[in-house]
Parts: structure tokens; sequence; C-alpha cells
DNA sequence: ATAAATAAAACAAACGTTTGCCCCGTAATT
DNA sequence: AATTACGGGGCAAACGTTTGTTTTATTTAT
């Protein structure tokens, strides 16, 4: 089937009028006649013109597309990020290029590498929990093509980010745990590389401090995120001298294994040991055992946040005045108490 | 910054040859002489030439892009069937342009416009739960651009799709409640329009009949996916005369509004009221009340079982011969039993 | 009436590639 | 020695648009 695509030239053919002069009938430009302009839009209708993007990109040299990058949509707070992002994105006649590094670095790198093939405008980058290089990214600045990272934040100097701030959300749920009657709090921490674990730690101490505590190094814990190690990580706690009765779990997912590994040393939950966490995803609303609170991170504002923020990243490129200044957005947390259902 | 992009045309201008010799010579052409290649080759590694993808595909009029669209990435079945989706798209030098319906017919139609302007190469697609007309698809034979449809597929003719026998995963279901003893087993299931649902109902229909047993058209009601409606139609289940005391919920996230629905009514779940539903996602297991069992649809295959067939429309497009056969692939699902933790 | 200003539209280059066709020289065939 | 092959490479068109510059025709001002 499939009749040729009308396009710009035929239609100017069919008009006997210039390909230019359709061009800009098409746009509305204030030196074309009202006459023609009206013939044109009409025939345009007619043949059911559309203009051609992938021509326009080119000719361009901007596609209207931003990629993203992260590192599982099956965890709800990124799926919920990158609605934000899509739904801004398409307000603003921009499209979602997508990738899932599935937390390997070298997929990262290598989706970096297609994306910037693509030309998109601009990339939002949650990296994977294993990124330790970040040439792939320093490249792109060559390229022109700002990035803007959310939640994973790589550590690097001058880079665009949004972020919640992990500090304060940990300060907030160590305290609620002390108003609780807790004395002794754990915590089991992500990937060291991560920005997000070490305000974690961050807020912790700031905690102790404001309780006039002394500082336990054991009590905070660093897991991979893989079930085993999480199991492992929370047996060590749980069986140390100065053993917890409460335990900060890096995210409500870690939670979920860290209390199948405590139910497995036979541990009552919330009478032995009792779980705060991050993300207050649906799931803990559902779970055989929640945490008593999570702390909301807003993934869908975050994944907006930085779509805003390549929005106008992008509007400036071209002006070109070379903006130093960088993009630091940080949320604030919310810690969300779980009432039993 | 930015100094200008290194082209085919610079490689050319540098080395003293034609454009066209560059071009050859990078694709390893058999009619470029070794030492031509060599040079072309290097110089090229050296500027650290990249293909302009843009004029590629606007000169191929070809974009290796596949647009996907589908009604929720945060439920694990699509966040899940992307990942096939992608895993398989990116083996094949392709890349996915992700768009969500949210469940929203209009919104849909709008995201085909994008997809279509953005001249993807074909189209992976599961209809909005409320996609009642279907032009927006069929406009898109005219411009050659496959569509592949998969879960959620739309009562057309001529189609391709990918999904999961329903009725057998139904029957399944029925069978397996059949033989912990429960006489009277009662459906929630989705809106009508689905192709799936109807699936449903004839597998149930289907299982009646096998275990020669009259057909009680009130034990199956249909709901529209929301929290409330799920409510009421538990509800209207559990008061019926002819009580079921097993409920075979549309999926795992309509079995958990179900179950609350159940506890509210002061019922035992397992004891008064059993469960099973479709889907096995992961939550299943950390939930507080998990189904007796569930019907694994297996959305990563169906997602890369669609891209498969994707892949083989477009390599088929170039030879334009008509094809006239639908591929209509259905997958064999798996009642998974779970095992109390 | 002539020059100047304006409006309307045409011209043409450019964006970076790919590819069909043509050309030239040298080696192989008769 | 004349013809054919063929390897190696150049020319130029095409893909569909946008946009800076010119051209032409018309109106306004002097």
């Amino acid at each position: 089937m499939s009749e040729k695509l009308p396009t710009i030239k035929e239609i100017a053919r069919r008009l006997n009028i210039s390909i230019s002069t359709v061009s800009r009938a098409l746009h509305d430009h204030k030196s074309i006649g009202l006459g023609t302009k009206a013939k044109v839009q009409q025939l345009a209708k007619e043949l059911n013109y559309e203009p051609n993007q992938t021509a326009i990109f080119f000719q361009q040299r901007k596609t209207f597309t931003v990629g993203v990058i992260l590192p599982e949509l099956s965890e709800a707070f990124f799926s919920s990020a990158i609605s934000g992002i899509e739904d801004c994105a398409n307000k603003n006649k921009y499209t979602v290029l997508m990738g899932q590094s599935h937390d390997d670095a070298e997929r990262e790198k290598q989706l970096v590498e297609t994306m910037k093939n693509h030309r998109v405008d601009g990339l939002i980058v949650s990296i994977a929990k294993n990124t330790a290089s970040y040439e792939h990214f320093e490249t792109l600045r060559k390229y022109d093509i700002p990035v803007v990272f959310f939640d994973r934040i790589p550590n690097m100097p001058n880079i665009h980010y949004v972020a919640c701030n992990m500090a304060s959300g940990t300060t907030q749920a160590f305290i609620f745990l002390r108003k609780l009657g807790h004395k002794t709090i754990g915590m089991i921490n992500g990937p060291m590389n991560l920005l997000a674990s070490k305000e974690r730690v961050e807020g912790y101490r700031n905690a102790l401090v404001k309780a006039r505590l002394k500082y336990d190094p054991s009590l905070i814990i660093s897991c991979d995120l893989t079930t085993e190690n999480i199991y492992k990580v929370t047996e060590k706690l749980l069986t140390l001298k100065n053993k917890p009765t409460a335990i900060i779990a890096f995210n409500d997912y870690v939670l979920l294994d860290a209390v199948q590994a405590a139910k497995k040393m036979k541990l009552r939950i919330n009478k032995d040991i009792s779980f705060v966490s991050y993300a207050n995803l649906p799931i803990s609303n559902y779970s055989a055992h929640p945490p008593l609170a999570s702390v909301e991170q807003f993934s869908y504002q975050q994944g907006q946040k930085a779509m805003e923020i390549m929005l106008d990243l992008l509007a400036k490129n071209k002006t070109d005045n070379e903006n130093v200044t960088f993009y630091k957005i940080i949320l604030e947390p919310q810690l969300v108490l779980h009432t039993k259902l």
C-alpha cells in the first residue's frame, strides 16, 4: 500500500510555488501572503501532510528526545520517577528514549554510547550501583549533551543533579525510633560510592550528636543490595554484642530481605526488632511486615524536576553563554508513619 | 567548547579523497583498496569520528527505533515486559522509545501520533483498559508501521500479537481450587473489552464442563481495576447466596485489594475465603496474604517475543511481499503454587 | 515621474550520509 | 596488439527541511 508520504515538495509542485514558500506558509511566517498561506494549509490538510521529523531532526541538529538511563524499572521508585520525567517531557514536546542499566556499569556505559549516537538532546541518569568510573559522562561534555543526575548521584564535580536529602531523612528516622524508646539503632546502608549512602551516615551521626550519643561504627554496615548480602549483614547486625533493637534499612526492598533474615533468626518483628526504611513504596502497604515508617523520597517529583532542569539547560544551550552554575536541587524527604491496616 | 564534530566530509578533505570513498571505506566495501581503507579507518579513529545517526536515519528512512506503549510501568508485569523488549531490541541495534498511556485511551492515541511523527520503525503496544476505538492503530497501516500487541490485545482483525492463554490458565486455577475442596468458586474479572477477560470466562466455563458443574453467571463479576470498584465487587461476591469459598482474582494487584475487602468483612483469609490470582509478581512473596497460587504469565518472555516478531516484520518489510500472515503467538501460562515462607 | 521602501515569493545552500553510475588505468585474455 | 575485465575510486543525486539572500512586483513617498 503505502502511497508515498506527502512532502513539502509535493505541495509546492501541486500549487506551483516554491518549496520555501510552502515551508514558511506552514509556519505562518509573516512574509507570506494570506491567500497563499490559506491555500497551502488547506492542501496540506487534504493530503494529510505531516512533516518528516527525521529530516527536521537532521536539519536542526536537535531531536527533541532525552535519554533516560536508570538501573531497574521494576523498582517502583524508578518507574515512578520515569513517569515524572515522561509527563514533563511530553508536555514540552519531548520524547523519552529509555534504557535500563540493570545496575551494570558496563551496560550503562554502552547505553550512554547508544544514546549519544542517537543524538539525544540530553541525558537524565540514575547511575548503576557499581559505576565507578565516570568517563562516559565526562565525554558527553565535549558533545555538549547536558546530563542531569537524579537520586543515584555520582561522585563528580560540576554536575547537575536532583536528589533527596538523605541525611535529613535519616536523622528524622533516627529520632523517630528514639522516641519509640529504641536505644541502639543499626543501619543497613547501601554501596558507599553512592552519595545517598554517605548522606545516610551523615544523617545518622547528626542524630547521634543531637541525642548526645556515642558513635558505634559497627552499627552501620554497607551492603551491595543483593539478597544474600542483605541476609548476611542483617545477621551480622543482630548478633552484635551491642545489638540493635531497631534497624534502618537502605530502602523498602532491602527491608523485605532484612525482615526475612530476622525472622529466620526467630526474632519477632516489631517486638525483638523493629524496622524503618526509605522510599515508601506501595508494596509496604500490603506487606506482611511493613516498616514502622518509611522515608518518602518523592520519586515522581525528582523525575519531574530533573526534566525541568533539562529543559532549562536545553533552552540556555541555545544562547550558549557558558553557564557555569550547576543545578543542585535537594528535595526534603518526609518520614511517613505506617499505620497498621 | 564543542569543536565541530568530525564528519565523513572532513575525513575526505584531510585525506584528499572523495566522500564516497570514505563512506565505503568505513563500511569495508570491497571496491576500496586496503591502503585507503586503512588510512581512512585510522583517521576516523583518531578524530573520534562517529556517524551522525540523524543523517543516516533520514537518508535511510529508518530509525532503528521501536515505540513501546503500555499502560503503567509501575506495574511489575509491564516493567518486566519492557525489559524483555529492551533486551531483545538492544541486541539487535534497536532502541526503545517509551510511552505510558496510564490506562487512558486519549493519551494512548496521542502517543501513537507522537511516535508516528518520530518515525519509529514499529510499535509494540499493550492497550489501555478503556481503549474502545482502534482507528489510531488502523492509521498506522497506511504508513507501513507494523504494530505488535502483547498481553492487552484489542478486538481487531488482522493483527499481530503475543499473549498468554488465559483460558488455559484459568482452567488450571479452577481445577487447582477444586482439588483443594472448593465447591463454589468466584471470579473477579477485568474489563470485557480485553481479550484476556473474555478468555478467563472461557477458561472458567471449560473447567466447569470438565468438572460437570453448572454455570452460575453471578459468580463472575467484571471490575474496572480501580480499588473502589474491586472492593465493591468483592463484597458483592461474598454476599451472594451461592457464596464462593475461593476467588480467582484478575491479577495480583486486584488480589491485594480483594483481600483487604474480605478482611474488612471479617473473613479469615485462607479459611473462610481463599484466593488465586494471575501474574505471579514478586510482591506476592512478601505480601501479608499471598494467593495460594498465581498464574505466571511470563511477561519478560512476552515482551521479548513481541520484539522478535517486530524484528521479523521489519526485516520482511524490505522485500515487501505483502505478507498477509499474522503472528498470533500464544504462550502457555503456568500455575505457580505459593508455599508459605 | 522617479526613487525608495515594502511586500511577497523564489533561489539556493546546507545539514551528513548512502549509493548508482561512470571513469581511468592496469592486468589478464585472446 | 587489440580487447576485455576488473580493481579502485570519483561524481553527483537524493533524502525533506529550514533559512539567509535575491529577485520581482507593488506601493509609498518625494
